[in-house]
RNA sequence: GGCCCAUUCGUCUAGUGGCCUAGGACACCGCCCUCUCACGGCGGCGGCACGGGUUCGAAUCCCGUAUGGGCCUCCA
């Protein structure tokens, strides 16, 4: 039998990154089960939708490459639908109006249980639960009653969601029961943390997807990082392309404990990504992301920096400082050792070709004739160039800033 | 407070009673490479929350404690 699940975000804002790791393991079941994924917004509770969210949450989760299945649905689209099931509730006895509303009756005795795919074996005593509203005193049906109807109507085989939810679940199978319907498989994954163990949250750093987006990080990267947060596929394969992540998914594999969001490792993972790319693909992302930032350098130019930093950063929101310096006048402090910068600019005005091997050349013997170690006789000519301590390699930037400016900024400093 | 859940290096995790002298990755530290930074190579540091059981044998099973989290809204 086919399986489909479903991506369910409330319209409140940004996609928070907690929610899409949801949707990945979502996502990732489906296709490897060449089932359906669906996307419905929840957004039962109107006064805190924000307008632009809806389009903003499609925007980020084709950015990340996650895509669903059929049109995309709300809930409140089948609030009528609800409200006439509530009705049949009312007439068989499963709830009752309370002051406008209407409450389910919860069974008041034995036990829900269900079998977690992620948990395992988990049970309620029916007598604890309180008969919860299903339907407010202005008709509108609350979450709690449409996502269980609507998981029913559109026949959802799994519902895989975060684990805030276990405690709703007796509640929404005692719901399911008294309409007939068949349960779905629920699956409930960890939550992700900051790294004080509290929810993730702003002060954590970027915390929705357009955050990462705006940093710089690449969506293969940041969905191979988010399946790995509470999924593992064996003891040491971390680095898996979206297919293979596809293949191997498996909920059983997912850990029933939260995690913690870990920034550095996240950094690494991109690097490698980075790094893995072909030169004109890593150029062609760096332009869009510049594009995306409104950062206007000539595309010509950045192409030809990318192989000088494609190693060197671990995600494009560090290009901008990292390579200024060919686009932009540099200013380097007054400490800097004069006579070497001249000396350089008196050598470096003689290198034929203008090309990197022969401008290495050239220096090497000049540190030489100094008798200094290249990397102390590099560091000033370093600086004046490129304004900076850390840079790309310095011959290749030489290259590509050209003669004349390289020359310019050698003998600004000896003036 | 009640109910439910979780607990392996700082972090993500492997581990389903003997393969564990607890493995890998990130981070960190050291060395090598080296024009800076990074990459890469080599090495190091570091953990089964605690206490009881069960068993010939427990990170793995059971009970308790502690800690953390979730839900207990006419929020989702």
């Amino acid at each position: 039998m086919s399986v489909k699940v479903r991506m369910a975000p409330s319209p409140t804002g940004f996609l928070h990154i907690g929610s899409v790791r949801t949707f990945v393991f979502n996502w990732l079941f489906a296709r490897q089960r060449a089932g359906e994924c669906l996307l419905r917004i929840e957004n039962t509770d109107t006064s805190r939708e924000v307008a632009e969210a809806v389009d903003q949450i499609q925007e980020s989760l084709r950015w990340l490459g996650i895509d669903w299945d059929g049109p995309v649905t709300f809930q409140l689209d089948t609030a009528e639908r609800a409200r006439e099931l509530a009705r049949e509730l009312v007439e068989k006895g499963h709830a009752y109006e309370d002051e406008g509303a209407i409450r389910f009756r919860q069974p008041k005795e034995g036990v829900v249980a269900w079998d977690d795919a992620v948990r395992g074996h988990i049970e309620f005593r029916n007598e604890l639960l309180p008969d919860l509203v299903i339907v407010r005193s202005d008709g509108r049906p609350t979450y709690n009653f449409v996502s269980p109807v609507d998981d029913m109507v559109d026949r959802i085989t799994h519902v895989i969601r975060g684990d805030d939810h276990v405690s709703n679940t007796p509640s929404q199978i005692n719901i399911l029961r008294a309409l007939g319907a068949e349960l779905p498989v629920y699956a409930h994954v960890p939550m992700i943390n900051g790294a004080d163990g509290r929810k993730l949250s702003k002060r954590h750093g970027a915390i929705s997807v357009e955050n990462f987006r705006a940093d710089g990080y690449l969506p293969a990267a940041l969905m191979n990082f988010l399946a790995l947060l509470g999924w593992s596929f064996d003891d040491r394969t971390t680095i898996m392309a979206k297919h293979e992540l596809v293949e191997r998914f498996s909920l059983e594999r997912v850990v029933p404990s939260p995690a913690t969001f870990d920034y550095q490792k996240l950094d690494w993972m991109n690097g490698v990504y980075l790094r893995d790319l072909q030169p004109d693909e890593y150029a062609h992302f760096l332009c869009k992301w510049l594009e995306e930032q409104g950062i206007d350098w000539p595309q010509e130019m950045v192409h030809a920096t990318a192989p000088l930093v494609q190693e060197k950063i671990e995600k494009f929101a560090q290009y901008p400082d990292f390579a200024r310096f060919f686009f932009e006048p540099v200013d380097p402090p007054e400490d800097l050792d004069a006579g070497i910068c001249q000396a350089a600019a008196d050598r470096l005005a003689g290198v034929e070709p203008w090309a990197a091997t022969a401008i290495e050349e050239s220096l090497r013997d000049l540190a030489d004739e100094l008798g200094q170690k290249p990397r102390q006789a590099f560091a000033p000519i370093r600086v004046a160039v490129t304004g900076s301590k850390v840079s790309p390699g310095l011959f290749e930037s030489l290259e590509l800033l050209g003669r004349e400016t390289s020359l310019a900024r050698l003998t600004a400093v000896a003036a």
